[in-house]
DNA sequence: AGAAAGGCATGATAAATATCAGGACATGAT
DNA sequence: ATCATGTCCTGATATTTATCATGCCTTTCT
């Protein structure tokens, strides 16, 4: 039997097993990894259903919706690789409160939930180190809901704007992975609102609106903007 | 030398440690608690100081706040007894992110972070326990913010109003520990508009108000407003 | 006591945002 | 091909909220 060799050379949390478990458990836990592929809109997970499974987000993008009901949702937030996908309540509920849909086609890793708490309990370090990053993902969120609602519409258009082209893509210029109406979702505006808004941007000279494609053109002033408004 | 006896018979943070922990390693831990009392509008913590302890409130109410400028102020939330008061970052940042200041007289005991931290390593059960309950303090943060987003200006006094008869003071006759502006800066809303949707519900025989007493006349259509607005 | 500051209150007006209506365009289903 | 659906877009209007101004009352400071 040759030794067990983890395939996932560039899975980010990689490290956080690595550094903080005995090799055996490590490769034990690896090996039952399932890893699935969502195209994009598909429904990963169904708030309500049962927490069942540890993921996190090898590749893609993907949003935490909360449905408040038959037509009305509200985007909690935008989660990329590194942001565990079941991160809220893994261990304080045990269902979901939030669905979660896939922006972009999106690889997922899931581990056992039972087993990856039982690790943690035989595990103090790698517990810890697990409720950081947890810890870490909520603190985001918040802080993100607190900048924007300290914003007025124009303000919040060009904090998200200025959040793809620099936390997601690094660029830009990049290809919008979100609707209007799921930017007003976000943002607690309305889709009318935030299509003006992107409008007047582009009438403005600020970005440049080509099919699913922005540009940022004119980041100083988007900057001031997201700072003023 | 006499068996120590805690004396924080009754502590709610007890059974967290009581049930995890092996009983040398609680009271250790229990006999180096620092317990202090800070008088109502006393600040507990600075937003940007170093975390040291590990802190959790004993009795009276507190809010956490979050300085934007020199002028303006968000809160967070209010958090009552259980909830742990330096609970947001206090696994993921080595700073305070926020300031908590005393609403009401309140108690605090505070443990040294590091030590808690090492015996969280020491002890996954109970490491494990720890990140259950910050992470429901967290979660429940998110989803007040998602309640008051989704509701416009009527809407989100009814529900704060609501928050202090159900959750707080379990009666719908209290004492508002809060300003009409502390109000505004939970809500984001103007202090004139806080005050005049009070004025409005008092005109409309909703609440009564006597001072800083509040009582809730019609809880009823309090709900329905809390719910529709 | 008197002054200063802050909380509470209300009105008038301005600004921001939502709602309603209509149309162009793309996409997917039948 | 055609229909239905959904997204993007714009304008007109209504609603909601913020801002500005003022006054009263209480508390705090000196």
């Amino acid at each position: 039997m040759g030794e067990y060799q983890c395939s996932c050379n560039g899975c980010e949390l990689r490290s956080l097993f690595f550094e903080n478990l005995e090799k055996g458990a490590y490769e034990s836990m690896c090996a039952k990894k399932q890893q699935q592929l969502y195209p994009k809109g598909s429904l990963i997970y169904r708030q309500g259903e049962k927490i069942s499974h540890f993921s996190y987000l090898k590749s893609g993008l993907v949003k935490l919706v909360r449905n408040i009901d038959d037509k009305n949702e509200q985007i909690i937030c935008f989660a990329r690789p590194l942001d565990f996908v079941s991160l809220l309540s893994i261990f304080s509920e045990t269902c979901h409160q939030y669905s979660v849909i896939a922006l972009e086609d999106s690889e997922i890793c899931s581990l056992y939930l039972d087993e990856v708490k039982e690790m943690a309990m035989q595990n103090g370090r790698f517990a810890l180190s697990l409720a950081e990053k947890i810890n870490r993902a909520s603190d985001n969120i918040i802080l993100t809901m607190l900048n924007i609602r300290q914003r007025r519409l124009l303000g919040r258009i060009a904090y998200i704007l200025l959040y793809f082209a620099n936390e997601v893509y690094k660029s830009d210029v990049f290809d919008m992975p979100v609707s209007r109406k799921e930017i007003a979702e976000f943002i607690g505006m309305t889709t009318e609102n935030v299509i003006r808004t992107l409008s007047e941007f582009r009438q403005d000279k600020i970005i440049k609106i080509n099919g699913k494609t922005i540009e940022i053109a004119d980041k100083e002033k988007l900057v001031q903007i997201s700072l003023n408004a």
